[in-house]
DNA sequence: CGGTGAACGTTATTTCGTAACATGGTGGCC
DNA sequence: GGCCACCATGTTACGAAATAACGTTCACCG
C-alpha cells in the first residue's frame, strides 16, 4: 500500500494447514457454546481472513470466495463479515476499507489497530481506554463500542 | 440516524450568520499564515460543514454546494475536504462516511468523537491518547495520526 | 510578459455496500 | 411424520462513495 517504501504487502502472516483447521474448530466451538451457527459461507470468510497476509477488502474476499475461482455475491460475503464481527471473530478497520481476523485470544473486546502506511500491515492491540471511557462519561454518553485506528510505521518499515 | 429513538439528527447545531462569516475569517487567517490559500470551493464547503447540524456525508456537500440548487461535480468537493482536512479545519469521520468542521480551538491535534447512534450527533473531544501511543512505541511503531470513534448514546437521547 | 506549479472543471469509471424478494434448511410442536 | 416459524442463503439489481485521467485556468515569480 505505501508510497513510501518497498515492503511487501500485509506483513502479518496468514495461518495455514493444520493451525487453521485449529483456529476454524476453536470458532465452531465458541459458536456452538452460544447457539450461533458457523454456516459454510461463515466459515470460509473466517478461514480467507485467517489465512490472508493482511487486511482484506471485502472485494478480495469475494473474489477469493469460490474453491475454484467463482466469485460469491457480494451479499454472501457481507453478511458473513456482519456475522463474524458480530462474534468478535473479525474486525473492520474502518480507514481501510478492509477487514481482518481478530487476532486476540479470548472473548469480547474493544478493537484497536496500528497500521503501517508502508506495508500495510495491521496489527490488533489490546488497548486501555480508561481515559477515553472516562471524558465520555464525563460529557453524559453512554458508550457501546470504541475502536481507535493508529496509522504509522511498523518497525520492519521504520528500518528501511 | 438511530433506529432506538425519535430525536433528530445531529444535535450540534450549526453556525449562521455573524458567527459563521467571523469563522471564516479566521480561516481565512489562519491560512494566510501559513502560505495556503482559501479558494472559493474550500471555503463555501468549510462553510457548508460550519452551517451543518451534524456530520455531513460528502454527498450531501456535492448536493448543497451551488448557491441556487446546482450540485458541485464530485470532485470540487472531494478536493476541498481532503485540503480542509489537511489542514485541520475539518474531520472526517470513518465510521459515518461523513465529516464534520474541527470544533477545538488551536491547531494540531488529534481527532476523537463521541457518535451518538440515536440522533447522529457527533461530539469532538480532546482525547488523551499517552496510553495507546506507549503501547505503539512498545510495539516498534512510530504513529503519525490517531482517530477514535466511539459510539453510543448522547446525554439527550438516554433521557428518552 | 512568459514560465511554473497549484488548483480547478469535466467526463467517465471504479469501488464499496445494500434493498428486495425468492428459495432452502433446521428445529419445535402437534 | 407433517406442519409451521425462523433463520440463513441465493440472486438480481441498484445506490452510494470515491477516484482516474486530462485539459484548462489562475496566481505568483522572475
Ligand atoms: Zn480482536
Ligand atoms: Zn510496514
Ligand atoms: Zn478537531
Ligand atoms: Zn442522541
Amino acid at each position: 500500500m505505501g508510497t513510501e517504501c518497498h515492503h511487501a504487502d500485509g506483513a502479518h502472516p496468514g495461518i495455514k494447514g493444520h493451525a487453521l483447521t485449529h483456529a476454524l474448530g476453536a470458532a465452531e466451538t465458541r459458536c456452538a457454546a452460544t447457539q450461533e451457527r458457523l454456516t459454510a459461507p461463515r466459515r470460509r470468510v473466517l478461514e480467507l481472513l485467517l489465512g490472508a497476509d493482511g487486511p482484506q477488502k471485502a472485494y478480495d474476499l469475494i473474489a477469493a470466495f469460490g474453491e475454484h475461482g467463482e466469485p460469491a455475491k457480494p451479499p454472501t460475503v457481507y453478511r458473513a463479515l456482519e456475522f463474524l464481527e458480530r462474534l468478535g471473530f473479525a474486525h473492520r478497520i474502518e480507514s481501510l476499507n478492509a477487514y481482518v481476523p481478530c487476532r486476540i485470544d479470548g472473548t469480547e473486546h474493544r478493537a484497536a489497530f496500528l497500521i503501517c502506511d508502508c506495508c500495510g500491515a495491521a496489527e490488533e492491540f489490546e488497548p486501555d481506554f480508561t481515559a477515553q471511557l472516562k471524558a465520555a462519561e464525563a460529557a453524559g454518553y453512554e458508550v457501546a463500542t470504541i475502536t481507535l485506528e493508529a496509522r504509522g510505521r511498523c518497525p520492519a518499515c521504520r528500518a528501511d
